[in-house]
DNA sequence: ATCGATTGTTTACATGCGTAGTCGAAGACG
DNA sequence: CGTCTTCGACTACGCATGTAAACAATCGAT
């Protein structure tokens, strides 16, 4: 599962916000994400072209025809970027080791109460 | 502790490297910054200079006079810095919650076997 | 006083990114 | 058939970033 196909091409944050969408629901339309995002990011059409375009260049977006117009579909998947993107946090900030993150993200109150619990579930699951 | 000083001013990845430097030990010239990093990075002093003089300009980095030349110092603590970029990527990937993140982690085989008994400790630590 | 080394400041330049307008082809409509 | 609309492709443009050279002031040594 999850393919290494990184062509080293990284995502911005822009375009990311365009493969959420991609990811919630695809194949769609440029006009479909410009439904999608255009209010709440405040963004013209065009700009949801321009990312669009840049997302296929680095084949992280794959077309296919539909009529006149074209789909779009994420060609990577969410997992993989969220990994990558995680890993790339970790090995940068925390030496590659995930424990000074938890840490950090215990000390600075970002884990809620729900979190420690889920966390605690996923450890015991591990530890089967 | 750890007061919001934020101008919104992001620190580029390149910048962060220099950041370390000072973290590591400050304050320092210019130049002690290049014998610690130049040659791991392929960098000139040109460019550390430059680095330095944006993270100045960013209120990152402090600068005191040392005869002819500029000693720097951080500014910003890095456990600010990590704790504000781990929050970021909380936020844009996981929605706020730090529970799929370490999920993530587990699924991607990020997590060691000491991480895995580093957080337990910490858990235990704090459900206490 | 002079000359070279050192150091910060200014300027440079290519690439990436955020944001968007324009253009030309191709349907939709009348 | 000739417009209006729609859509992708191309072009634009300012700011950030990575990377660095040129320049000016100054300090140390001769």
């Amino acid at each position: 599962m999850s393919r290494r196909k990184d062509t080293g091409e990284r995502i911005s944050d822009a375009e990311h916000a365009i493969m959420e969408v991609l990811w919630d629901k695809n194949p769609v339309s440029a006009t479909d994400v410009c439904d999608v995002i255009c209010d709440e990011r405040d963004w013209s059409i065009a700009t949801v072209k321009t990312l669009l375009s840049r997302l296929v260049q680095k084949e992280a977006v794959g077309t296919e025809p539909d009529g006149r117009k074209f789909l779009y579909r994420p060609l990577i998947e969410r997992s993989d970027y969220v990994g990558g993107e995680s890993r790339r946090l970790v090995d940068r900030l925390f030496g590659g080791r995930a424990a000074p993150l938890f840490a950090q993200l215990a000390e600075s109150e970002a884990l809620t109460d729900d979190d420690l619990a889920e966390i605690e579930a996923l450890l015991r699951e591990m530890r089967k």
